[in-house]
RNA sequence: GCGCCGGUCGAAUAGCGGCUAUUUCAGGAGACUGUAAAUCUCCCGCCCAUUGGGCAUCGUCGGUUCGAGUCCGACCCGGCGCA
């Protein structure tokens, strides 16, 4: 019996994998295709869950290794879990600490991230193996805190007991990010090893689901890296473990990221959501859609505003830039946010100069928006049969 | 008028004989994809250039020295003190 319900109501033509469909949660229904909003400690990052829920967001992910880190499992559990205690009703789900092996680990202290153009293996520097903060093992990732260095270890059936302190509607497996620049060998390793902690995190998994007041779903991940071999054989071997539905998790080489997602989703069960995790970039969105991904979530719709970039139809607008000092038109003309039917490119870069928390908020409303309803009409275009031409005037007009 | 102190890239600063003049802010351009991220990178005297190179510059003009933002002299500004 399955904590959630997962309903295809329309495909892509001509046998594309891309689909619209609804998926119910015990907190609220998501239509599909979806942006989770990022909201790793259990809040969205200078938003209001207010806000969140305004700019039309139907989920709100956290992280396991963070909450876990503060405010601690224990205080989750009492609050009610992760929706109550930050004040969000809807569907939440929670990742499984896994990405931060990669992050504070094979990433750690480098100019990296999962999409790395590959070229060239690179050497290890041995000096930088003392400085991470994550060591993986067979059995678990040994994590430092990033908050006052103490040793932790993380399990895949620990994982799955924090998560479900945490109460989350929809979990992820404990599985191992590798690094876009790892080798084939290795890729492989942490794979196997990946596949591994599925099956572990789905046995613990169920027995923590016995007699639930709040059933939990659970989604395996695939990984293999950018390796087709590796990809078909993690989604073979995933797909037909017993979780509710996937991620797609790991690096791509960011040129062809939706060949291999397309290569996982042909594999992985038609009637399962396919989350892809960590991908938000408007053009990657698209083309995994299209290739049968359901759902996403991203820290950079929030990150970038932050920083004082924002989305626009054409491409993205560095706010702050001085051609914009005197711009009094919104960022987006007839964008329907807060932020476009309020304020003007002008004010929004004399909030950054003026490092005013408002600028954060605003650029995050915006982009937030610009995404989740990017994801609305894509949806609604799938619905409508008309995807390959909104897709082709979104590429047309956007410029990355 | 005399005496003392000080004048360094938009601002504020460091440098007190040795070769690329420091740092912060301001200014400019970027990066960011399951958040160690309100962060990070680069540029910020002028002229060419593909890496790179050439020429300036520390109030002004002289001087000492192999070498001067740094020492000396005169002058110009600003502040303080005494007349």
């Amino acid at each position: 019996m399955s904590a959630i319900t997962f309903t295809i109501n329309k495909k892509l033509p001509k046998g594309a994998l891309g689909r619209a469909g609804t998926l119910v949660t015990p907190h609220g229904t998501i239509l599909t295709p979806a942006f989770a909003t990022v909201g790793t400690k259990g809040s969205v990052k200078s938003l209001t869950p207010e806000q969140v829920a305004g700019l039309g967001a139907q989920v709100v992910l956290a992280n396991t290794y963070h909450l876990y880190l503060q405010p601690g499992e224990d205080s989750l559990r009492k609050a009610g879990g992760l929706g109550k205690f930050m004040n969000w009703s809807g569907p939440t789900m929670t990742d499984s600490g896994g990405f931060q092996a990669f992050s504070l680990g094979a990433a750690f202290g480098k100019k990296m991230n999962k999409l790395a153009e590959v070229k060239q293996s690179h050497t290890v520097d041995e000096r930088d193996e003392m400085t991470k903060l994550a060591k993986i093992t067979d059995n678990g990732v040994e994590f430092k805190s990033v908050l006052d260095g103490s040793t932790h270890f993380f399990t895949p059936e620990r994982s799955m007991e924090i998560q479900n302190a945490i109460g989350a509607d929809i979990l992820f497996a404990f599985d191992e990010c590798t690094s876009p620049i790892a080798p084939h060998e290795y890729q492989k390793e942490a794979m196997d090893r990946t596949h591994k902690w599925a099956a572990r995190s789905l046995a613990r998994h169920k027995e923590l689901q016995v007699g639930a007041i709040t059933p939990q779903a659970l989604f395996g991940i695939v990984q293999g890296g950018r390796f087709e071999d590796l990809r078909k054989e993690s989604a073979k071997i995933i797909g037909v473990m017993d979780f509710d539905g996937f991620g797609v998790g790991g690096s791509f080489d960011k040129k062809d990221m939706h060949t291999a997602v397309g290569w996982v989703n042909k594999i992985l069960p038609e009637g399962k959501p396919r989350h892809l995790l960590g991908i938000g970039d408007p053009q990657d969105i698209f083309e995994a859609v299209e290739e049968g991904c359901d759902l996403f979530d991203c820290v950079a719709p929030t990150r970038i505003a932050r920083h004082g970039t924002l989305y626009s139809p054409h491409g993205v607008v560095h706010i702050t830039g001085a051609k914009y000092r005197n711009d009094f038109s919104p960022v987006v003309d007839g964008c329907q946010c807060y932020t476009c039917k309020n304020f003007t490119k002008s004010y929004l870069g004399y909030l950054f100069r003026a490092r005013e928390f408002l600028a954060y908020t605003l650029a995050s409303i915006h982009n937030l928006y610009f995404i989740v309803n990017l994801l609305k009409n894509i949806r609604g275009s799938i619905i409508e049969g008309t995807f390959s031409k909104y897709k082709e005037d979104f590429f047309t007009s956007y410029k990355s």
